[in-house]
RNA sequence: GCGCUUGUAGCUCAACUGGAUAGAGCGCCUGACUUCGGAUCAGGAGGUUCUGGGUUCGACUCCUAGCAGGCGCACCA
């Protein structure tokens, strides 16, 4: 139950009474009119901002519409107790205890459906992250993107939204000839003791190479390794196949898993290209042309070329894009024109991309291939997620493509661990670059989120564990005529946030806002805790060792919300740390 | 040169599709442990939200012109 989702609906219905009594006029559309968290000095629980929206139609003084609102809402409901205007126009609810105890009730029947939104219409997503070149294991850089991808999918998830999430293996082109190559040599190294060709730009140096040329022989011993033009094929095959392994592997420590994965090159090979490619061509948003080199003096050598185009200038793009190279072959992105096509066939609701900061200038024409494709313009949504930057002994850590000095998933996890690293990474806006301290992520402080957050739960647990019950079985009560104080109501309502809190990042993509909730609830439980230091009634467990329903149900409430978040998150809540 | 993006306390960042007196953590200063787990809590100091215009009852948020950082800018993927 979202209770500002509640209220805002009362509030709809009883402007559209006064309406119909000719007593107000109201306008076409409810945009702008909202039910808000109210800041806290305000000591109220809903407000609503109605009456400033609806001033300018009526002519009257938002104060004075206010109160005219103010008793309408107050009229027709008992759960409220103070209703009151403040300027310059708002109208603050402040409900009665009782309320609160039924709210309570409310969640706990509802337990496990708590915070997800049941009224909103349903979608179909396909969320496409990661998506790394098969070329080697992932590192830093693709972390914050996975994870962003993955608890942005279980966030739509949690809210019954449906979400397929997927991974294009760009199994295709240049650079997996020059794996391929890499890895040949690699071979060579191994199998006949020649040195590896380290001077050569266009191979790939890093020593993981060397593992997947020993997998390599050892499952394929019959293959002939002296002649490269005869088992290139299987050995692209063969090297990709290691790649992928390496990479599910690195997915799988993060806690990712992809319900698909999809190979360009099949794209390739079932002509979906062409195909896609003749479909633009039938709407007109193909030709053949040049592209202009930009202004600026760094393009003294560039060369014209008759190529063919997509006109993507037609959805907003700088400028066309080249669907073809010089040699007849298709550019990347026409292949992926055509997996973007392929997507648009599968009939989602929406399309969204994970991308790293260095590929942003590619958003534009991507999505203008999928208005053209779909004739929808938001059809494709694009997030970007910003760049990761390393912190070590607080010095930056730079890392450069010379081995060595690189920072793969395997080091992340078993230096700082899964939950660390998808609770750090996570808890800012996936579009400000990220500080990634290693020793502020070890540190198991409050100064660490992720334990501020993980203490919260086992301190609940703790209680649950002396009293000899357990967290995780259900409460059945009968009565719920409680009277919370002000301390536990403060507790309530922002357990009470929660909802908006999922509806929010659902709305806006912003995973990030449930590590940020989490732990605004781990610090107000904390405040709680230590209340009970100077005043015994506080505590939850009374000297004869029992605890009072109100408290009990209290606890599970809030044990509720933060297990649930943190699982959209994909982190433990240990019971004990 | 063009495009995208970021700019909020000394530092790292929040701020709910335009809401009220802009909030946290770190760092700094004071205080609280015979504890339902101190991996914690209470209090204090700290702000021209990069700048100038504009829209609005109301702007960190939208528009516009700048400034500063980051990323990108051919047939690579």
């Amino acid at each position: 139950m979202n209770i500002f989702e509640l209220y805002l609906d009362k509030i709809k219905s009883i402007i559209v009474d006064l309406s119909k009594k000719n007593q107000l006029i109201i306008p076409e559309t409810f945009k702008g009119i909202n039910a808000e968290i109210p800041p806290p000095k305000f000591n109220c629980d809903i407000s609503t901002n109605v009456a400033m929206v609806l001033s300018k139609l009526n002519q009257t003084s938002p104060l004075i519409l206010a109160q005219k609102l103010a008793s309408e809402i107050k009229n027709n409901d008992d759960q409220i107790e103070i209703i009151s205007v403040a300027k310059p126009g708002f109208i603050n609810i402040k409900f009665r205890p009782s309320f609160w105890s039924n709210f309570i009730e409310e969640i706990i029947d509802n337990d496990k459906k708590f915070g997800i939104n049941q009224n909103e219409k349903k979608f179909n997503y396909l969320v496409e992250f990661v998506s790394a070149n098969p070329t080697g294991p992932l590192h830093v850089g693709h972390s914050r993107g996975a994870i962003l991808g993955d608890v942005l999918s279980n966030v739509l998830i949690f809210n019954k939204h449906k979400v397929t999430k997927e991974y294009y293996v760009n199994d295709y082109g240049n650079q997996i000839i020059n794996f391929t190559k890499s890895v040949y040599f690699r071979i060579r190294e191994v199998k006949f003791k020649e040195i590896f060709p380290q001077d050569n730009p266009d191979l790939y140096p890093g020593d993981y190479l060397i593992d997947f040329a020993k997998n390599i022989i050892l499952n394929k011993s019959d293959l002939n390794f002296d002649n490269y033009d005869e088992i290139h094929d299987e050995l692209t095959v063969l090297s990709i196949e290691q790649a992928l392994l390496l990479i599910k592997k690195n997915l799988k420590s993060l806690g990712i898993k992809h319900d698909n994965f999809v190979s360009e090159k099949s794209i390739v090979l079932k002509k979906e290209v062409e195909s896609v490619v003749k479909f633009l061509e039938k709407n007109k948003f193909v030709y053949k042309g040049k592209i202009k080199a930009p202004a600026g003096d760094n393009n003294k050598n560039w060369v014209e070329r008759e190529q063919l185009l997509f006109k993507s200038t037609d959805f907003g793009d700088d400028k066309d894009r080249a669907l073809q190279k010089s040699d007849g072959t298709w550019t990347y992105f026409a292949s992926d024109v055509a997996y973007h096509k392929n997507k648009v066939d599968r009939k989602f609701d929406y399309l969204i991309n994970i991308l790293g900061a260095d590929h942003a200038g590619y958003i534009k024409r991507i999505s203008s291939s999928v208005e053209a494709l779909s004739g929808k313009k938001d059809k494709l949504i694009c997030k970007i997620s910003q760049l990761v930057k390393l912190i070590k002994d607080k010095k930056p850590f730079k890392m450069s493509k010379r081995k060595g000095d690189y920072i793969t998933v395997d080091d992340l996890i078993e230096e700082v661990g899964k939950d660390a690293t998808r609770f750090i990474m996570l808890n800012r806006s996936s579009d400000v670059e990220l500080d990634f301290d290693f020793d502020a992520v070890k540190e198991k402080s409050k100064d660490n989120p992720l334990y501020y957050v993980q203490y919260c739960y086992a301190r609940i647990s703790s209680v649950f564990r002396h009293i000899g019950k357990d967290l995780n079985s259900k409460i059945e009560l009968s009565d719920y005529n409680f009277e919370y104080s002000n301390d536990e109501i403060k507790i309530l309502k922002k357990i009470s946030e929660w909802p908006k809190c999922i509806d929010t990042a659902c709305l806006k993509l912003e995973p990030h806002r449930i590590p940020v909730y989490l732990y605004d609830l781990a610090s107000e439980f904390h405040s709680y805790w230590s209340l009970g230091k100077e005043n015994s009634e506080k505590r939850f467990i009374s000297q004869d060792n029992k605890i009072s329903n109100d408290k009990l149900v209290f606890l599970k409430a809030i044990s509720n919300v933060i297990r649930s978040g943190m699982n959209i998150i994909g982190v433990d809540t240990p019971e004990k740390m």
